[in-house]
DNA sequence: TTTTAATATTGAAATAATTACAAATTTGTT
DNA sequence: AACAAATTTGTAATTATTTCAATATTAAAA
């Protein structure tokens, strides 16, 4: 991952790149694999020693806000990120919790400041939950 | 709401039902607000006095299991339940926390046992998130 | 440069949601 | 009624997340 890259998706987003920023957004593109705050901070905490949970939860949830990154709540008990701005569906596995991105041309494109009943609609997600591949022949 | 209804509903996904089941299940079928535990807790506790908290999570949990509800975790803050079984999507308002049901056509129809890229697919969730029609209104 | 102000990060403590589990209760069966 | 199975309860533990004041860093002004 470059960092230029990075340094370009945060300031694309409005958001100044801070060493822990740069890390986290790197961290979130080139690990593809819908991480959690936990996975973020075990993966990072080793190149940045002092780096704080708080900042993790803090700067991912900023990110979202800002809509640098997309905040997934498929698997109730714990909330993951993704850093992939292409539009995509998720896919749970109910046996082994791992968010699989799933490109079904189901996911309704939605047009920016779009209305609904008087709603307006800023982010859209589609989530799918089952047994994924790999459990399913495990069985 | 009608008391063999509210049977005919449990029975219908294989589900005993006990005092605090039909009680629980009436309150969802009733109240089309998508309660959280919480709510569901409060409003029942003043019929069933000893009802528990443990039952109300271990019962909700089981009627999404069972297909009986819908576990809606659209808001990173807390879990809410659905009773209602017709598709349709969820819209979430971030400035109120409220979470409304949106009839669009956009809920992508699900074959019972659908598969995927080797998924095996048993749940859809379509999930909007904005501002809704009333604090839109009230700034 | 120093000084100052603004912004960002940290870590400990608090909160809130959820789960585990053993005891108590209820229900169904001989 | 006596027993076994299923359900419910309440407390305690766990886990995720947030709050917040102190510290550190960065940017701007002098």
């Amino acid at each position: 991952m470059r960092k230029t890259e990075i340094i370009e998706r945060l300031t694309a987003y409005g958001i100044k790149p801070s060493l822990q920023r740069m890390a986290i957004m790197g961290y979130l593109m080139s690990h593809r694999i819908h991480p959690t705050i936990e996975d973020v901070y075990n993966g990072l905490c080793k190149d940045i020693p002092t780096l704080s949970r708080t900042t993790v939860y803090n700067t991912l949830r900023m990110f979202a806000e800002q809509g640098a990154a997309t905040m997934i709540t498929i698997d109730d008990h714990r909330i993951c990120y993704d850093g992939e701005t292409q539009p995509h569906a998720h896919f749970f596995c109910r046996q082994c919790g791992k968010v699989y991105d799933l490109y079904t041309e189901h996911v309704p494109l939605l047009p920016p400041q779009s209305e609904t009943e008087g709603h307006l609609i800023s982010e859209v997600q589609l989530y799918y939950k089952g047994v994924c591949a790999k459990c399913r022949g495990a069985n």
